[in-house]
DNA sequence: CATGAATGAGCATTCATTCAT
DNA sequence: AATGAATGAATGCTCATTCAT
């Protein structure tokens, strides 16, 4: 009646934990599930018991850490002028770097491998149009309050989220390209005064 | 004797044309080498006459593609002002994202699964910092001529490479998402008037 | 001590029933252990408490079902003619096809499975050679009180053993191929017709 | 233009032999590929190059063996009298159990495993129905030219299918049994009176 | 007694590369 | 030079069985 008792919301962490160390070190295609389990102390066959597939981690990875980014990124003071918000932003994202590396390898080793069998659950875009529409919408409330002159708020949304990811990639090959900490603050000086009003 | 080395010269890029349709077809991974030479009309054999292994073709391929872009990019009239040059620029890459597409699926996929191999001979960084130190030199030339702010080279071009590359992500998961032409007008305007000098 | 003792063969006996179901259902290779245990509404465990494995499930089912099987057709008067008794066999076994179908299905899979194993348990024969010499016997006495030819009474009971096995596989494959009732009574005709001596 | 020169369709009925000892010593399912592989002398991936897949290698063997069997028995002087054809049917078919055995094996083996998956290549009961359409045609003849009683056709060509394939069954199990060659005698003696007309 | 969490042996198939012709 | 037949290493997943609780 009383069996090994098991947290398996514990477990399923565990393993969530390990894979993702084995999948940064060795990328999706290249980690064995026989890895995972080795990294995190259990049988081969254990993983299974909590995950139905080497995909389905990555789904699992992949939503948590996805979760956790935008937690980071866009939980910031709802009254901040919408400047204020865009540096926050900006500010927090490339200080999240870090934490995206790992898991910025196993996403593009992922979505090389698996782009071309649409029937995946991972939708790629919807990463990148959820963050447009929420800095879309600070963008077009900063035009409303007289903060920002009349640019596209999509194209600037676009510019905002691509520069983001185009210096995680430029910093993944290379992390001494540049500090993270200064780029932020000069990135958001030139596209600041690049959006804001004159007065 | 000659005849013979213009032949050779001649199957190799035919190799290589057809490994690239190939290639932007299924990704590096799941690109058969008979696929490639079917493509190319030849045996397969044959392939292995002119090119080491599969990862051979890619990095002549990658040697191709890497040149062809910076010339297009990079190749403008070195006695515009600066401020026109970067323009020029963004709008050339912008504006040749059709041409990286399908070459960017395979450079990922290729990344993604080769990036732990230390003896790469592809060096990913290379691409970044060839580009930045092109940018910064304009950049610095319009600092010194007095048509930017005194903003820091390296980051201003890191911060232009990385709206590009950041944009072409976007793009290549939902080319629904921008206008490229429109976008580039929109993302010039907003730079030039981020490090511009105001006067 | 003695009410454990009921209880565990009744928990046994509900779990060959538990077994027959799913064996019926999936057939032995793909039946599953813990298929049986959630048929017999118990834990996987529980099923090794009474089993030795999933081979001795099958045992212990192949025993219980020829023993049922040989009491419904061999279960008859002893006191009629030999000629009724073969009918009666006849009859009695091909309209057993229903309960037989089922456990068929698991014994052709279980024995195609497992023909190899020199130390099966199940010997396959004693299936047959019982029923001929059952069969053999009454048409010795046949023979003997002048009701039949002087057949070959192996060869008799071996050609009714065959016909029995053989209408059941050509049946299990397709059920519409004939009545069972209707094609019951033609064979017993022109069975009966083969061997009875004429007057 | 030349390289190695090899009979595809040579190799590939040496595979195909190789296959049918592997499968009669160890059934389908404990087959290996690879044991199928060193019993033809070659590599396990040259199989592949032949085949599609284990099944694949099964259903050539399937449909071989039925077509020899189906000539071999089926294969008569289409001017003998009716009783005489199933006489030599019933005796050829018998006396063609030593080819069967081994493929009778690996047909249950393979039926046994596959036979919930509907979309089966493999059609068992065409099997039958093909043999009981043949001799059905027979025994039709036989009544109308008055050789035969007025037997139902389909009835007593199931019944003499039947009996093929239950002694079969029998003589697997234990080859002896019976005699294949005196039991046909015996057999067609027993029918032949049940069907024939009494004059 | 009962349980179910943990385990790991086992296997079909793919494909880059080799090499005899 | 060109070919393509041959090769075999490499891997995710299943499930009967065990055993700690």
């Amino acid at each position: 009646m009383a069996p090994k008792l098991v947290d398996k919301a514990e477990k399923k962490k565990d393993i969530l934990v390990a894979a993702q160390k084995v999948f940064a070190r060795k990328g999706f295609t290249f980690a064995k599930i026989d890895d995972v389990a080795r990294e995190a102390g259990i049988g081969k066959g254990t993983v299974y018991e909590y995950f139905r597939s080497k995909e389905d981690i990555f789904f699992a990875l992949y939503e948590e850490v996805k979760a956790e980014l935008h937690r980071r990124i866009f939980s910031i003071d709802k009254e901040l002028p919408p400047g204020e918000k865009l540096r926050k932003y900006l500010a927090s994202a490339l200080l999240s770097f870090d934490s995206w590396r790992d898991f910025s390898y196993v996403l593009l080793d992922f979505w090389a491998v698996h782009k071309r069998s649409g029937s995946s659950k991972v939708n790629f875009d919807e990463l990148y149009s959820e963050a447009r529409e929420e800095i879309s919408a600070v963008i077009k409330e900063g035009i409303k309050v007289g903060e920002f002159k009349k640019v596209n708020p999509t194209h600037a949304a676009s510019l905002l989220v691509g520069i983001i990811d185009g210096l995680l990639l430029q910093w993944i090959f290379n992390p001494k390209s540049f500090s993270l900490q200064r780029i932020a603050e000069d990135i958001v000086e030139i596209i600041s005064t690049g959006i804001r009003r004159r007065n």
